[in-house]
DNA sequence: ATAAAAATCTGGACTGAGTCAAGATTATTT
DNA sequence: AAATAATCTTGACTCAGTCCAGATTTTTAT
């Protein structure tokens, strides 16, 4: 229902708008879109939503952490609602299709995973993020993310 | 020494050419760096180079598993000799900055690295290659990669 | 060593994802 | 309801990477 939607980005402080409202429904819809797909969905549900609103919102409601993105190598950036579940990806080599793998947690740590939605693996990268020591006491150099 | 890579090349099935040879110099020379930086590089070394050179040599190189690639989100591609030691990358969320991260082997897969260069990790960020079902039967829709 | 065939390289135009910026519109606060 | 703050629109722009066609170099066959 929208009226969870508005109540979420309210708890983020976020404004509650309709470019938002139906960006989060995009998401939700199909997850793993990239930015331009989810620009067509939105659009039918919004009336009009530029291109530009949708790149601030990715950024916004991934920054709040209500979504999470992921770019795996040679594609776009994909978006899906953050679940904080402790999933992973899986990425098909030749067409891009992504989907979700779960861990059993508590368990050593999925590279073997529990449901591989019959693909056939042959790569497990890992890319761990975070703060490097410069940054750590001195985070000026933004060249990404955190921009406003 | 020259001769290793020559040789290196020729078990791989590539002709030897200066083009390759300084490419596979400035990888070593500087792991991690970018395509731009591997031009500049790899120019002092072989006098002239064009950008499209370097690009496809990458993607050769890659093929041949003598080189390895990463795209953290958000910068452009990177690559690395690939020495097939089961290391993963650590990337700064601030500057970019990206080091190696090695798993100790035979235990379970380092979601709690070894050693990490001083950084604060805040997400370990995991995604598998593969074929999906329908590309393994019929893999026409390539996108990407293997182009030629 | 040499010619023919195959692979690679050059330069320049081009694509597509994503960003910048300034003014207009919409939400929120008072 | 007005003032302020946040968001949205439009259009130009950047940057990584690709496409293409002709020129050059490397390899293979003689």
């Amino acid at each position: 229902m929208n009226q969870d939607n508005i109540t979420l980005l309210q708890k983020h402080n976020l404004s509650v708008t309709a470019a938002r409202l139906a960006i989060l429904w995009a998401v939700r819809q199909h997850p793993h879109s990239d930015a331009d797909m989810i620009l067509k969905q939105a659009r039918q549900k919004a009336g009009s939503l530029s291109k530009q609103a949708v790149y601030d919102n990715l950024h916004a409601l991934t920054q709040k952490g209500i979504i999470r993105s992921i770019q795996p190598m040679g594609h776009s950036a994909r978006y899906e609602p953050n679940e904080d579940d402790n999933h992973h990806h899986i990425v098909c080599r030749s067409c891009g299709h992504t989907a979700d793998i779960h861990c059993e947690m508590g368990k050593a740590p999925c590279l073997d995973p529990s449901h591989t939605h019959g693909f056939a693996i042959d790569e497990a990268e890992v890319i761990f993020w975070g703060l490097c020591p410069s940054c750590q006491t001195n985070p000026v150099n933004q060249s990404n993310q955190t921009k406003k």
